[in-house]
DNA sequence: TTAAATGCAAAGGGTTTGCACCGGA
DNA sequence: TCCGGTGCAAACCCTTTGCATTTAA
C-alpha cells in the first residue's frame, strides 16, 4: 500500500517529467494523476472518468482521454481491454503485470509481471514475439463460480 | 482446408439443432453461418458483418448480432476482444485456439488449443482458475515490426 | 507572449434495443 | 395459425475530433 505521501512524490516526478517536454501542469492533469495512483494498478477509463468527477465535477472526458494518451506516450500508464472490450489503464511504476478476469462475476486478478512472463515465454520464443505483458488479459472462470455453475454452456 | 461440402454439412447440423430447439432457420441465418464456416477461425463480427453483406446486400446488421447471440448460446461460436477492443468471433469446430496479435502491424496468428492450454496451464492450475482459451489474445509485436523499430517508447 | 490544454459540442463507430411486420414450422 | 425472426430506426455507450477560449510557462 502506498501513503498520500508517496503519490505526492511520484505525481511531482511525472510534474517534472512533463514540464521537462515542453507540456504544461494542469489541475486537470494533478486530478487525474491523484486518481491513477489510487488506482491499484488498473482501472477501467471509464471509472478513471468517474472518479476524476468525483475530485472535480467539472472534469471533462475528453480531457480526461487526452491526458491519458500523453501518459501513454511518456511511457507511465499502458491500455489494455477488459473482457467486455472496454479500456482499462495500467500504471506501470505499480510494475507491469497481467489480469485473470472472471467472465461470469467480473472480479480482476492481477498477474505479477514473472509471471506473466513466464506465462507466454514459451509463445514468445518460438515466435521471436516480444510480448507486452501489461496488456494480457485472461479470461475464464474463477473458482467460486466454477463451483455455482458447474458447467459451461453445452456445444 | 474444409471442402464447400463439409460446410453445407456442419450447416444442416446445425439448422437441425436450431429446429430441435424450436428455433427458426432463415435465410439470413444460412448466409451468417456460411461466412462463419468459411471464416477459418475467428473474425471480427464488424467483418462479418461486412462479408455477409457482400454476399447479401440486404444484410442488417442488428440481425447478424442477434443472430450471432443465439450461435453462442448454442455453443457453436464464442466471442473474444481483438487488441483494439473490437468483437471477434470464433468458431469452435474449427478448434479452440487462441491469438497472438501485433499492435503495430495488426497481424494476427492462432495458437492452437493445446499451446494454449499449455501456456496457462500454470496459472489456471494455482488458483483453480478455468481458463477460456479461446477468449485469450497476447498482444506484443512481431519479428518484423520489432526489426523496424528496435524499441518500445522509453518509460 | 504564445503555444499547450481545456471546455464544449458534435460526430463517430460498434453494438443494442423497441416495435411493427413478416414468414417459417 | 402463431410465435420466433427480421427490418428499420433510434438509442446507447465509449471514445475521438474540431475549434474557440483559457491559461501555464
Amino acid at each position: 500500500m502506498s501513503s498520500a505521501t508517496d503519490h505526492d512524490q511520484a505525481i511531482g516526478q511525472v510534474r517534472d517529467a512533463m514540464r521537462a517536454r515542453g507540456m504544461r501542469w494542469t489541475p486537470q492533469r494533478r486530478v487525474l494523476l491523484e486518481v491513477l495512483f489510487e488506482s491499484e494498478g488498473h482501472v477501467r477509463t471509464v471509472d478513471l472518468v468517474e472518479r476524476a468527477r468525483q475530485r472535480d465535477p467539472e472534469t471533462i472526458p475528453s480531457t480526461v482521454y487526452r491526458t491519458l494518451d500523453v501518459l501513454e506516450e511518456l511511457g507511465l500508464v499502458r491500455h489494455s481491454h477488459a473482457a467486455d472490450g472496454h479500456e482499462q489503464i495500467h500504471v506501470l511504476p505499480g510494475g507491469h503485470h497481467g489480469h485473470l478476469e472472471c467472465r461470469v462475476c467480473g472480479t480482476t486478478w492481477e498477474i505479477s509481471e514473472q509471471e506473466a512472463v513466464d506465462t507466454v515465454r514459451r509463445l514468445a520464443e518460438g515466435r521471436d514475439f516480444e510480448v507486452d505483458v501489461s496488456h494480457l488479459t485472461v479470461v475464464g472462470r474463477c473458482a467460486i463460480c466454477r463451483g455455482a455453475s458447474p458447467e459451461p454452456a453445452p456445444a
